[in-house]
DNA sequence: CTAATTAATGACCGATCGGTAAATAATCCG
DNA sequence: CGGATTATTTACCGATCGGTCATTAATTAG
């Protein structure tokens, strides 16, 4: 079942895992097509004929990227009942993959779309949109979820739903912004249950 | 008392500022040399007399930047003796500085500071110090805040002093990133004030 | 006026940028 | 075996990158 023609040397999905690794780290415009073709592999060519051009490529790896990080907090949200313990847990998951690293050992990457939004101007209007309704779709779960803790009797808000989630929301980003620099996994994860501790009374 | 030789077409503080203008707004790395040529009105040969090369001219830009912010927060510290207005003065002029936009109107700009930092691999080891050092000077003077606020009879920190200041630096990043994108400034100044409103016990 | 000083100016540099096209190699189908 | 198909490879493109330098212009000191 194989199609004809000369087989790929590369998978395009190994391929643009480690083109994301690349952007993931050095952003868009610090991100040049050499550093791309030393990290895929695959040749100048090949790569433009896979991915189309650079902003092109970019596009496959945010929504890979983004796809990646929805399938993993859905899949841990499935696993826990308890509201707010599933609040914490997704916290607690988006603060490990912002410090996580990627082909060599160095810092915290935070994270590609928060990157991305914050280097202005913007790289395309459809980047932009895409990074956009990405952040209204995590604003919207944290809704969801502090909406089901906030009708958990065990628990109450000290603000609304939507202050909240905008507090958690601009935490995150923090966090995100400060493991790039001097804070530790273990210092943003302490933070993140001293936030959830002010934001929620027992 | 003039010195000798042809006089300066451009003020060099009136250049510095204006190539902080372009950089603040679009970031080192997507910054050219030709847009700094564009804003600052200086031709190549004297811009890079006047400043050296992109790095130490970014240099001069980013410590300019920091000053400014120094004594605008040291201003409004001196005319507020209350500790939870003046911390909150302080927070709210960084969010001010961080949604002013520079010569163009298009939105937030954000924080020069962060945004270097937040690009990854740095610019230069020096670079990267100085950022690092006006992180923690910042970070000192909301503990020192918080400790006064504490010692205040009239209130009383729900975290220890240390925490709550780590979260505050954590949401005014976030402020930061979030000014970038969708949030609107007065959006973000409720937000100081929830925080503020979790944080401290009346 | 002349010499010295200093800034403005524009031509120029090699390197790298993102991107393209033609030629070559490896597979499948008949 | 021989096309057809598809990927790899290499050479190449114009534009722009950051940076330099020699020349010209404007001022002050003597």
């Amino acid at each position: 079942m194989s199609p004809a023609g000369r087989p790929r040397k590369i998978d395009p999905d190994i391929a643009l895992a480690r083109a994301l690794d690349v952007f993931w780290e050095k952003g868009y415009a610090q991100t040049s097509m050499s550093d791309l073709i030393d990290a895929t592999g695959l040749h100048k060519g090949s790569l433009y004929s896979a991915f189309g051009d650079k902003e092109s490529l970019f596009l496959h790896c945010l929504r890979a990227y983004i796809e990646k990080m929805r399938t993993g907090l859905l899949l841990e949200l499935e696993q826990e009942s308890d509201p707010l313990l599933a609040l914490r847990n997704t916290l607690i998951y988006m603060v490990e993959v912002f410090t996580s690293n990627g082909c060599d050992s160095s810092g915290a990457r935070g994270c590609l779309a928060m990157k991305t939004l914050t280097q202005s101007p913007c790289i395309s209007p459809e980047v932009n949109e895409f990074v956009a309704s990405s952040n209204a779709e995590l604003f919207e779960l944290l809704q969801s979820l502090l909406e089901r803790v906030s009708e958990d009797a065990k628990h109450s808000l000290n603000h609304s739903v939507k202050v909240s989630a905008l507090l958690i929301a601009t935490t995150l980003s923090g966090l995100c912004a400060q493991v790039m620099s001097s804070m530790t996994k273990q210092q943003a994860l302490d933070l993140v249950d001293a936030q959830l501790e002010l934001l929620i009374s027992h």
